[in-house]
DNA sequence: TCTGACTTTGCAACCCGGTTGCATCAACTT
DNA sequence: AAGTTGATGCAACCGGGTTGCAAAGTCAGA
């Protein structure tokens, strides 16, 4: 278990501190994204701001990526272990209005969209909302 | 011209007082989408707390929709004279990463989705980022 | 093994966008 | 003219995000 924490760690040429191993394990158990004020609440002794440095870490070294959904802070989850964060990894976010839980639907890739004349594409970003598949009746 | 102003605010039951028709005022004059602390700037004698709660009635009475482009603070933008804020309303809306401006492309619409199994569908919300005509060199 | 350089952590403080409570003011009704 | 309602201005607060700085930890080379 700690050994494939490592290794995903090493993968992405993080150091695999105690505060990273920690983290990445809340971050692999999580089925929706997290927040860090979440990941707050998760560890109520850690500091905040090493939480947040080491989220930016990951973020950076392509570990994890950002989603912002529009409902409040932002969020992040584990990225696939193939992904570069390139435009063919993008995928759409759903965020349900009854939880406010995030999901990836890592199957759903983003449609593409014809720009006007002279715009051009750089990244995109799609999170559907509605009512995610626990909170149906 | 203050006749229209007037005349929009109408349409939408929101009572003409001077502080909405300055505004709204600004916000015609805008070709891309603004944020509370943009507004702030330019109205620099008046109370941010006004101009908040006068943008959220604005959006509540549906002449204005609210675009969150990840860059930083909730832009606005006037909703077309037809707008029921309903999905056939919805656009794309691009975020210039040059010049920070966010636009709607209102000729172009969201493509549906098909959503995994027992997901519902109530809402979407779609940035595209890259570089914007004007930016372009 | 010791030393020095570099990284990570913890604490504190700060910034800024957003939001609310409350008193005052304006407009409109009767 | 008095009373009701809604709009405004001011102040304060909240919470997420971010940074500066000093202490603790890590690691390579002498």
């Amino acid at each position: 278990m700690k050994r494939e924490l490592d290794h995903k760690l090493h993968l992405r040429n993080i150091k695999p501190t105690a505060m990273r191993q920690l983290v990445l394990h809340v971050l692999t158990e999580q089925s929706t994204a997290i927040s860090l004020p979440e990941l707050e609440q998760i560890f109520d002794r850690a500091d905040k701001a090493t939480l947040y440095r080491t989220l930016k870490t990951f973020e950076k070294n392509k570990l994890i990526h950002r989603i912002n959904d529009g409902a409040g802070p932002v969020k992040y989850a584990l990225c696939q272990d193939t992904c570069k964060c390139q435009p063919e990894d993008l995928h759409v976010h759903f965020l349900c209005t009854k939880c406010n839980q995030t999901y990836c639907l890592t199957e759903i890739p983003i449609p593409d969209i014809t720009l006007p004349a002279k715009f051009s594409f750089e990244n995109v970003n799609m999170v559907v909302k509605g009512v995610c598949a626990n909170c149906a009746i």
